[in-house]
RNA sequence: GGCGGUGUAGCUCAGUUGGCAGAGCAGCGGAAUCAUAAUCCGCGGGUCGGGGGUUCAAGUCCCUCCGCCGCUACCA
């Protein structure tokens, strides 16, 4: 027996859970916990969510309300969406407790007294009227190396030089548009560069992982590892414990992998055993296992392991068998755009185990897979048909033939040999598979044996040797309902709801994985009450849903529209001098994706700008098509064409960017008021 | 434009260290009637994105081009 620790990347607070992340990070270690568990190995499942950070005060400001209700909000949503989906987790925790807080401000300062977190002076752009340091990208201003206006604080687009924020000349801060200052400020950085070498070691040792996450790391080892700051200028996470720290926390990234730990120490101080988490945490024989999404790979394969490392007692990642991306009719889910679909939303009107199969079965193991509901329809009917329908049949026919008893068998003839032989080879193939995380194979070997009963099944045509042969037809149910359960053990790390049920009918709850394949329903036992395992779907089942589902995408998504900008003049607002135009001609930009060079017709003159319209219409639908434009804003370049005015449109803020069109009277050159 | 990924049957995807191209679904033909019109048998179907190279041998390794996806930048 071994020891396990599993855990499931933590799931960010600022929203509800979709498919994706079911597909990437939670279901994949749910199946193999279950199994796990089956096999009898002592295994804990970890995992909590991720409450700190910009993005979540963000959501907060947009929402109204502060960033500990925004977490409290999504922390049950998601919580209540993976029970109800049976991610079985020995404990679902947050960052948001003081066990946590008191952890990794222990880190903290034991990695400090190590000497591998140091403090660094450093100036940094603060904004008085934001009220806040700007990161590198959030500062604007003139090109010191070229002289261009639209360099941004960490890289100039016009010459491409690396700058740093502190070099440009009239800097700008990109939020509110004010002249930021430098000021002094402290930040205390993780020394990764002083793990590389150790890095490129135990890296190495691990040729077994998936590829995806040892490409990753070499990409990062070749740079070369840099500092990284670990701290930030917020008041949302938690604080540095340092008295001259005031005002800052740890940044997300760091504290956030340290909830692993803390998880587990919550679970073990719930059970009344403080310490009992180093029994996991601290012995290097435990097999540390870590699902997560390709997004992940970094913190996980290179940050964590150097905290871990750093701090000496730690248990270093076994595998990280990290999961591409799930898309959704070929597009990436994207929350804005609309494309997601929610866990919440799904479970209002299906039962989870179709989806556990179909996710399972074509799961982003090597590469990004599509999900489409007509493939969600098919893979449901399909295991409606060969499973469902397998046991169906046989309690179906035990009842009307056997009195719903299991018949007493006589002696197995070389189609019973051949059955059972099957069944023990896939317990035995699919422990192979699924211990080398190929979960998806694994899902389709079970599968195949389901196949493989209704073939015994039709072969021994029970329906006829019932008439003729009663001993051979008794033989033939009493074999069929031992696969049945054999396939009811092999099924329950993907569909446990589903097994459920059929073990209330074969009266076995027992999930032991080296039952499959044996003879454990003994004859004479009373069968339960044939039930339909799983419904079949029709074409179009999932307009429903859809439905609903935009429903509850666009109350999430008008919280994502910013809020009413402060108040102006009229005085101010006059400044503003809008006139009709008509698109005469349109380029396209070199080396832009997004940007077309509009020269407009404005009725005493013709002039040239720039917009991001490319993404939305074509030239031919822009050519001749009248717009408003703003006229007197300042001229600028954009990757080295001049922009001389904006033109304007909406945004719906999913993705749907809408020109504004003057009346059909108004013709080039007239004012907009 | 930079970085990463990807291209295999009509569709969704497997193809381990190079060694005779696979599965499921869909399609076509048949069997069967216990069962959720479910099941079972058989068949067809691929220049492995294009071109070049290494090799006795390339879907697999190298070069190059093309397509698609994602991240990122430009969206005054």
């Amino acid at each position: 027996m071994s020891r396990y620790l599993v855990t499931s990347a933590l799931p960010y607070a600022n929203g509800p859970s979709h498919l994706g992340h079911l597909a990437g990070a939670y279901l994949p270690a749910d199946i193999y916990v279950r199994f796990l568990r089956m096999c009898e190995e002592d295994v804990l499942y970890i995992c909590g969510t991720d409450e700190h950070g910009v993005p979540i005060t963000i959501k907060a400001e947009q929402m109204g309300i502060t960033p500990r209700e925004v977490v409290d909000r999504y922390h049950e949503i998601i919580r209540s969406d993976f029970e109800r989906f049976g991610i079985s987790f020995d404990n679902f925790s947050r960052t948001e407790k003081p066990e946590h807080y008191k952890f990794t401000q222990d880190v903290f300062l034991n990695l400090l007294s190590r000497g591998y977190i140091v403090e660094k002076s450093m100036k940094q752009f603060y904004c008085d009227k934001c009220d806040r340091f700007l990161p590198d990208r959030y500062v604007g201003g003139t090109c010191p190396q070229c002289g261009s206006e639209g360099a941004r604080g960490d890289q100039c687009e016009d010459c491409g030089s690396w700058l740093d924020a502190l070099d440009l000349l009239e800097p700008i801060c990109e939020i509110c548009g004010s002249s930021p200052a430098p000021r002094e400020t402290t930040h205390w950085f993780l020394r990764l560069n002083a793990f590389q070498e150790w890095l490129e070691g135990w890296l190495g040792s691990h040729a077994g992982w998936k590829n995806n996450v040892l490409n990753y790391c070499r990409g990062w080892l070749k740079d070369g590892l840099r500092e990284r700051a670990i701290t930030r200028d917020l008041d949302w996470g938690v604080p540095v414990p340092l008295k001259e720290a005031e005002g800052k926390v740890l940044y997300v990234w760091f504290e956030a992998l340290l909830g692993y730990v803390s998880s587990t120490m919550e679970l073990f101080a719930r059970k009344g055993e403080p310490e009992g988490w180093k029994d996991y945490w601290y012995d290097p024989q435990t097999r540390l296992v870590q699902f997560i999404g390709k997004d992940n790979i970094v913190f996980h394969a290179i940050i964590e392991p150097s905290v871990f490392h750093g701090l000496g007692d730690y248990v270093l990642p076994w595998n990280i068998p990290a999961n591409e991306y799930l898309t959704v009719n070929g597009q990436k889910i994207s929350t804005s755009r609309g494309t997601a679909i929610w866990l919440t939303d799904y479970l209002a009107h299906f039962p989870p185990d179709p989806m556990r199969y179909a996710l399972a079965i074509n799961a982003p193991e090597n590469r990004d897979a599509d999900f489409t509901w007509d493939e969600f329809r098919q893979k449901n009917n399909e295991l409606a048909d060969v499973y469902g329908n397998f046991v169906n049949r046989i309690m179906k026919f035990a009842h009307k033939t056997f009195d719903g008893l299991v018949p007493e068998p006589g002696a197995a003839g070389p189609e019973e040999t051949k059955l059972m032989t099957s069944a023990a080879a896939a317990r035995d193939e699919m422990e192979e598979l699924l211990r080398n995380f190929k979960l998806k194979a694994a899902c389709l070997r079970v599968m195949d044996l389901a196949r493989e009963g209704n073939r015994y099944f039709d072969q021994s045509q029970p329906w006829k040797t019932a008439q003729t042969d009663r001993d051979k037809c008794a033989t033939t149910i009493y074999y069929s309902i031992q696969l049945a359960d054999t396939l009811r053990i092999l099924f329950a790390p993907f569909i446990p709801f589903t097994c459920e049920k059929t073990g209330r009918m074969l009266g076995s709850d027992s999930l032991l994985w080296r039952d499959a394949g044996g003879e454990n329903i003994p004859f004479g036992r009373k069968l339960g009450e044939p039930e339909i395992l799983l419904e079949k779907l029709k074409k179009g089942f999932e307009k429903v849903m859809q439905q609903e589902g935009s429903k509850s995408e666009s109350a999430e998504q008008e919280t994502d529209r910013p809020a009413i900008k402060e108040t102006v003049s009229y005085d101010d607002f006059m400044k503003i001098d809008m006139r009709a135009g008509v698109v005469k001609e349109v380029d396209d930009i070199e080396g832009a994706d997004k940007l077309f060079r509009l020269m407009v017709d404005m009725g005493d003159h013709t002039r040239q700008l720039v917009a991001g319209m490319k993404p939305f219409y074509s030239k031919e639908e822009l050519i001749g098509r009248k717009v408003v434009v703003l006229v007197n804003l300042q001229p600028i370049k954009i990757r080295g064409v001049e922009s001389n005015g904006m033109v304007l449109a909406s945004d719906d803020g999913k993705g749907g960017v809408y020109l504004l069109q003057p009346g059909s009277d108004a013709g080039p050159g007239d004012g907009i008021h």
